[in-house]
DNA sequence: ATTGAGTTGTCACAGGATTGTCACTTGATT
DNA sequence: AATCAAGTGACAATCCTGTGACAACTCAAT
């Protein structure tokens, strides 16, 4: 048994395509029509994945993403939304939302998404957390700890900080940063990483005012230390 | 030197605004009409990315994308269409595309994309440090060692460094330093150049009194070696 | 060899550019 | 309404760059 995926989605005309697409590789499928009863069947069950129409009847799809998330965030949540919906996709980092495919869609792109979310996560599950000096963060749950104790960050925070950890030791540049992290069609002020940059020292150096892990470079900007080393 | 940029599409317009973006930006460009034409500067150069109109005359574009990824595929392709070529994102990961800006298109989105897809290739393929005698360099990271100890250089440094590393043996004008490392929109006085080579001097040589790599050629300019040789 | 004009090495300092930090506005969400 | 995150602008602190002065040097003509 491949695993189970929890569709949701108001169409049955998708839902029937859907069933068969998951069903033909292996998975099994359980479907619900509205928000409601698909929040019911995430509490009652344990699904590997799960499909989520933005638009459904009844109650809005983001909260019932939002819920599903802070029920339990491990499980991955592929959204599935028509394009305008999904302009921002700031927004679906807010949601919780661990990938989205656009109506129409073609059904073998949504079972690649899903696919490769399940693996994501369950590579996430074997390694928990990344983190450096005494900080701890765990992505998939958007959770963060230092010295033992939980720090909140937003979703902006956990990109750029994302970001850096996949970055390190590299000089990062403003623009760099803007185009990566906050997207190639939002242009603020180079100013704004300036900022965020202070919420991360502030939030995860031991000493903000001589940051050891969010180091700048002078006229190039930014860069990401594990730990000091001499 | 920032790389070449091969273009490939059919709208003169279009082909003169891209032209206009890039060789601002300090890269070279080449550009074909046709997907024939393309394939054979592809074949006949090394661009450091490509963009790639997909409505193309003769050969369709997305023919030209297959042949590219098949030949050299750590050369970025980034494919330009109207937004009802891609409703299918899938098909461009087939094709084996890097991304994909949508017309009308944002001049600086897609000059942010090619950029970030170059860095990417670059941290993909290799980051070979760079170095003379017994100093080390590494340019992303923007660090720098000299018999193993840390040396700290400013942005500019860097810059002017770089150009030397690239230039190795040439002699060097102070105006086409000037030109290449400080930019064509400055204009400081010949002494400013002096100045840089003294602090790379004071940095980096071993006995700053008796350059060895940054050498003065009376009347002309500066010369980099790399080595003594006897 | 000597001389002298032109060129370069070196230093210190002022001005400018970059960044840290805070307070405020705006817009979204509750 | 109230709260929160994000972006912007202002100010101060900080660092760097460019400039000028003078000494040292190079080269060529005498």
């Amino acid at each position: 048994m491949m695993g189970m995926i929890l569709v949701t989605e108001d169409d049955p005309r998708i839902v029937k395509v859907l069933v068969r697409l998951f069903t033909a590789e292996g998975y099994e499928v359980k479907s619900a029509g509205t928000g409601k009863e698909g929040l019911e069947l995430f509490e009652a069950s344990t699904p590997d994945a799960v499909v989520l129409d933005l638009m459904l009847p009844g109650m809005s799809g983001r909260e019932v993403c939002k819920a599903m998330k802070m029920s339990r965030p491990e499980v991955p949540v592929i959204v599935l939304s028509a394009i305008s919906e999904v302009a921002d996709k700031v927004l679906l980092l807010e949601l919780g939302a661990d990938d989205y495919v656009t109506k129409p869609f073609s059904p073998r792109e949504l079972l690649a998404r899903v696919q490769a979310a399940i693996r994501r996560t369950r590579r996430a599950v074997s390694r928990p957390a990344a983190g450096f000096g005494d900080v701890q963060i765990d992505f998939a749950c958007m959770k963060a700890t230092r010295a033992g104790k939980p720090i909140t960050l937003t979703a902006h925070e956990f990109k750029l900080l994302r970001f850096f950890l996949e970055n390190p030791e590299r000089v990062l540049s403003r623009d760099e940063l803007l185009n990566e992290v906050w997207g190639y069609n939002a242009y603020p002020s180079t100013r704004t990483v300036d900022n965020q940059i202070l919420k991360l020292r502030q939030k995860l150096e031991e000493n903000p005012a001589n940051p050891i892990h969010f180091c700048t470079v002078y006229g190039a900007g930014y860069r990401f230390v594990h730990a000091t080393q001499e």
